[in-house]
RNA sequence: GCGGGCGUAGCUCAAUGGUAGAGCGCCAGUCUUCCAAACUGGUUACGAGGGUUCGAUUCCCUUCGCCCGCUCCA
């Protein structure tokens, strides 16, 4: 049977992944571990790129963004507050015999797959006892192992902020709108790792946690919310946007980012969940997906393609539950809030304060909180309200970047045979990375290598520019074949250092060609003028 | 976790119950005035463990890993 033409093409980037140094596999001496990956020298450079340009993008460049950069093993009472640690430790039943699996709560409600007529704990499969399935890494604090110990490796790095919010708002002095951001390791005992570096068990997360204002405070404010065009970027962030609008707003940035570094609108695909795929707290999840070539296929044949980032819209959940969990307030004071409270007219502020104190105890009452008690609490929330507190919600940006990293060789990855004047035709491999992203942004090469006028002024130039950016430095076989290997390794500009560099021709004397990956053109340059042409172009 | 397929050099592949070859790559050298030129030399492998056997890369078992399907995916 044939292979799929999709699973040749990702056998072949992973071979040349290998080939050149982009990922290995993690502990492969020892025959690897599953689930864990290594980045070569390539993959290290282009990686760092990636978070570099996502830093700059969603903090440096922003004024309403700051940075975190928390633990990874932190107090366990954030995954409780979280929810990991009981949505992650269901027990599991085996079924032997119809291959199925259960949640062994659930065994006398769900009907066996082979007798619907029965329940999987009626039915005569042989099933294994329950294991449970915790999906978070464990470990122990301190040398004595045992339950008073026991931590975990974050399977997420949102949790952090939320954590931190206070800390982050008071010493950037930062108020509502503003976000967090951070990029770290994240770990999740995944069941079945797959699709390369896809899902990964050791992995790095890149997430915002922007903090805005809950509609009812806009409405306060300025009277009502604004509304937007329902697609396209809404602009430049307005005072009286409410959550559809920071959502929408945060989901065209991200998209924007994603085509600022090679990847286009038409490789990107998007999903937005259903009421039923969306978390009880969250009121919309846009997610941005690359069409990769293990992606499945939709009805019509299109690739549907693999999760890159979610944002998602999270309600005031997340800062709520760690307010309770805690006993440490996370509201934050509004002086504009209480200032137009006070200019309302009474139905409004009635109105106002009914749907405030609606939502908090629907959130109380799905969290267990008793009824009674939701409703004393919840009339405390809605007061607060009016003397210009609340709890920020959150719109969340959360991406992959090791899933962007795949994309974005998926994406480089390009075929190009030639034929020579002979007849004989031959496929090369080119990286199409974006200059921005490249593992290597220059290659500096003298045309001969046995010519030691060239080597010294090859030499020369590369000292100059390697100051300035990553850069690579050959002189080993012919110069086609230098092209071929930056080729493969992504190189945007290869310089080359000739004979009319030394001044064979006079007016060239100190210039030098620049080779452009793509379409293999050239141009001539100035030495004077090297380091600014190329950082112009890799920034 | 279940079922199926697979595992030989850096990569792609070959052969064999008597310890393995090729192409490409890579390294060194000669040469080479712009897209994997040529020549010379060199480099490197039977995923791991156990069993059967006089002898195992080959047969059997276990294990690890990869691919496909199912399951899972907060």
């Amino acid at each position: 049977m044939a292979e799929p033409k999709e699973n040749v093409l990702m056998e072949k980037i992973v071979s040349l992944c290998k080939r050149r140094g982009f990922v290995f596999q993690s502990s492969e001496i020892y025959g690897g571990i599953n689930g864990f990956w290594d980045y070569g020298p390539l993959g290290a450079e282009l990686k760092r790129n990636v978070k570099e340009t996502w830093w700059n993008t969603m903090i440096r460049q922003r004024e309403d963004v700051a940075g975190l950069e928390a633990t990874i093993i932190m107090s366990p009472k954030i995954w409780e507050a979280s929810g990991h640690v009981s949505t992650f430790s269901d027990p599991m039943i085996d079924c032997k015999t119809c291959k199925g699996r259960f949640r062994a709560d659930q065994t006398d409600e769900i009907p066996c797959p082979q007798k619907p007529s029965k329940c999987v704990n009626e039915c005569h499969g042989e099933k294994t006892a329950p294991r449970a399935f915790n999906l978070m890494f464990q470990t122990y604090v301190g040398p004595v192992q045992d339950d008073s110990a026991v931590a975990y490796l974050r399977p997420e790095t949102a949790q952090a902020i939320f954590a931190q919010f206070k800390n982050v708002m008071e010493t950037s002095r930062q108020k509502v709108p503003f976000g967090i951001a951070q990029i770290g390791k994240a770990f999740r005992n995944e069941v079945t790792p797959r699709n390369y570096t896809f899902r990964s068990r050791e992995f790095e997360q890149m997430e915002l946690e922007f903090f805005i204002k809950p509609d009812e405070a806009i409405e306060a404010i300025h009277g009502s919310v604004a509304t937007v065009p329902p697609t396209g970027h809404p602009g430049e962030p307005q005072p009286n946007w409410g959550w559809q609008a920071w959502h929408q707003y945060w989901v065209e940035e991200r998209v924007r980012y994603y085509e600022g570094i090679g990847l286009s609108r038409q490789t990107l695909g998007f999903h937005i969940q259903t009421p039923e795929e969306l978390a009880h707290y969250a009121r919309a999840t846009v997610d941005i997906l690359y069409k990769f070539p293990f992606s499945k296929r939709d009805e019509k044949g299109e690739l549907k393609g693999e999760e890159l980032e979610g944002i998602a819209a999270r309600s005031d959940f997340d800062l709520s539950q760690h307010a309770r969990f805690s006993g440490k307030p996370m509201g934050v004071f509004d002086e504009e809030l209480r200032g137009a409270w006070g200019k309302l007219p009474k139905e409004k502020q009635d109105d106002l304060w009914r749907r405030y104190y609606e939502n908090r105890k629907k959130y109380l009452e799905k969290s267990g909180v008793e009824t009674e008690l939701a409703s004393k609490q919840a009339t405390e929330d809605a007061n607060g309200l009016a003397k210009g507190q609340y709890i920020p919600h959150v719109i969340e940006p959360s991406a992959g970047v090791d899933r962007l990293i795949l994309a974005l060789i998926a994406n480089a990855y390009t075929e190009e045979t030639k034929t020579d004047d002979k007849g004989k035709s031959e496929t090369t491999v080119v990286m199409k990375f974006h200059p921005r992203v490249a593992p290597i942004k220059v290659a500096v090469l003298p045309l001969l290598k046995n010519k030691p006028e060239l080597v010294a002024k090859a030499r020369e130039v590369y000292d100059l520019v390697r100051t300035q950016m990553n850069s690579f430095y050959d002189d080993a076989g012919s110069i086609g074949r230098r092209y071929a290997r930056q080729d493969e390794a992504g190189t945007p500009y290869c310089v080359t250092i000739d004979f009319e560099t030394l001044g064979e021709k006079p007016e060239l004397l100190n210039t030098v060609t620049i080779r452009h990956r793509d379409d293999g053109k050239q141009e001539r340059l100035p030495i004077g003028d090297l380091a600014a042409w190329l950082l112009a172009r890799v920034r």
